[in-house]
RNA sequence: GGCGAUGUACCCAAGUGGCCAAAGGGGCGGGUUUGCAAAACCCGUAUUCACCGGUUCGAAUCCGGUCGUCGCCUCCA
């Protein structure tokens, strides 16, 4: 397992500090609006590092943390005339909907920053005792003088940080670059007793105290956005190694590139935002995440409709050779893989060969890095191989021993990426029902159309039929003809 | 100004020294199949990897330069 670190600025070995056993922080959200899809993609990234530890057979504590307190909360808060907490409490249960709906795995531990306020208020006390941070006013400041591998991960010198250029510098920061730990509170904020005063954290010392007391001083893959990287996963590497003195605080820094609309990225103060919820009402889950894995994780993310509309019709496909191997499953036993491969056939031999190598080659993918496009290639090639397989009805009917381990493909892409591992129907029916919600019809009002088709065509009046599927056309129904019957889907487009 | 990415076909995109006269998906054109369709499948669609120069027996991949785009340096996944 090779993966690429931001502090190394290479790909580097996966080494873990517990044999077989990951320990993994994230940065999660600051709760206080809807989230959006730039930050899907960053939750679905870790969560396909995550499955695949998993699949690789690490124990792995995964930790991803919700912030829910924030100035940006307060803020919103005051807006609204709510408890700050009541509202972060709200977009916490909305962000869970979406991230379920999405398909993500739980992590092991989602702490929030509101139930850890005592070991915040230890960690900066141990800094200040350390001499590595200040009180003044109340507020508290880690001073970055004092650490000499400031600016590690992000390559910036303090002497290059260009200060009070766009936000004015506070005359209680020894150093410019000095970043709050601890912030007094404004009267009739919310706000915990501290020796300070009464007050609340900083923005970056709750990943700190969160992180360590779940996975210790140390720990092996920490992950975030790659906008993250400064000043957040620097201020936390200094405070943290600091704080504790151990260090490296994390041994492999992991920064998902962003998603970006057109040229610009995604982003709430942009305003150019597309929520979570609002996609996933419109189309699968599913397809969602093979756009995003199509990408590599760490570079730029262009979105638009087009893409979705393309996964969708990638994903049709892959479902039509998933039904095929649906069909033999369910006939039951034929000649052995091995008889299979002394077949002569050119289709037979090569689906087998696919079908054997698959697993090694989609994991060597995933293990470089996280190579998903090349594991969603494999899958491709695969589909296409199988499809080509199906429509020669003559060796369909002998081969029923590929279906077990075609379908073994599958269900390993399906735990690793979280694509085709649900059964065919279950996914042509969430695209039709998308569809009709958003057309306003009805199931049955469709299949009673396909019926009165059905009907013409067993009378042989193709004029009726073809007048019927024209109806149906309009209405952004395709038909299928079978040798089973009739089968219908809705046009994506 | 500093730091960091990135530029591969109509679109998306993998590949970072020889297996590349460059994967895969979408689109488009042609074909098989079909009552006609749709789906599926087959064939075609980059002698070329922003541009210029260099290193090398050999470069999309390494080095130098030029141009373009994006991100961070303030809150941000």
């Amino acid at each position: 397992m090779r993966i690429y670190s931001s502090l190394s600025r290479e790909v580097e070995p996966l080494r873990t500090l517990e044999p077989g056993h990951v320990r993994m922080y994230v940065c999660g959200m600051t709760v206080y609006d809807y989230c959006h899809i730039g930050h899907a993609r960053a939750m679905l990234t870790f969560d396909v590092v995550y499955r695949t530890l998993l699949e690789k057979g690490y124990k792995v504590t995964y930790v991803r943390n919700h912030t829910d307190v924030d100035d940006k909360i307060i803020a919103r808060a005051i807006e609204n005339g709510e408890e700050p907490l009541v509202l972060s409490e709200r977009f916490i249960a909305a962000l869970d909907e979406d991230l379920a709906r999405l398909g993500l795995l739980l992590p092991s531990e989602q702490p929030k920053v509101s139930e850890n306020i005592p070991q915040i208020i230890d960690l900066v006390g141990a800094l200040i005792e350390r001499g590595h941070a200040y009180a003044a006013d109340g507020d508290v400041y880690f001073a970055v003088e004092t650490y000499e591998a400031y600016g590690k991960l992000s390559g910036k010198r303090l002497a290059d940080l260009r200060a009070g250029e766009r936000v004015d510098v506070d005359s209680r920061k020894r150093h410019p670059g000095d970043f709050a730990l601890w912030k007094a509170a404004k009267p009739s904020e919310v706000a915990w007793q501290s020796p300070w005063g009464p007050g609340r954290p900083g923005w970056h010392i709750e990943c700190s105290a969160m992180s360590m007391r779940y996975l210790g001083p140390g720990f092996d893959i920490h992950g975030g956005g790659i906008d993250l990287i400064f000043p957040h996963h620097e201020n936390e590497i200094a405070q943290s190694e600091c704080g504790t003195g151990h260090h490296p605080y994390a041994r492999i820094w992991m920064h998902n590139g962003h998603l970006t609309m057109g040229e610009t990225k995604m982003s709430k103060s942009i305003g150019n935002v597309v929520r979570i919820r609002d996609i996933l009402d419109a189309v699968p889950a599913e397809a969602l995440r093979l756009l995003y894995l199509e990408s590599h994780y760490r570079g730029p993310l262009p979105y638009s409709n087009d893409r979705l509309t393309d996964a969708i019709v990638a994903l049709d496909r892959l479902y039509h050779a998933k039904e095929l191997v649906e069909e033999l499953e369910a006939q039951g036993s034929g000649p052995a893989l091995a008889e299979l491969l002394r077949d002569q056939k050119a289709e037979i031999g090569e689906v087998v060969e696919l079908v054997r190598g698959f697993e090694a080659r989609f994991m060597a993918a995933m293990d470089d890095d996280f190579n998903t496009a090349a594991a969603i290639t494999l899958l491709h090639e695969l589909v296409r191989a199988l499809n080509r397989y199906g429509n020669n009805k003559k060796l369909v009917k002998k081969a029923h021993a590929l279906a077990a381990p075609a379908a073994r493909c599958f269900a390993l892409a399906g735990r690793v990426l979280g694509l085709g591992g649900l059964s065919s129907e279950a996914w042509y029916q969430q695209v039709r029902q998308r569809r009709l919600l958003a057309l306003g019809k009805s199931e049955a009002e469709v299949q009673a159309l396909v019926d009165a088709r059905l009907a013409a065509r067993a009378g042989k009046d193709w004029a009726a039929a073809d007048a019927l599927r024209v109806g149906l056309d309009a209405l952004g129904v395709v038909l299928m003809d079978g040798p089973t019957g009739t089968r219908w889907r809705m046009k994506v487009d």
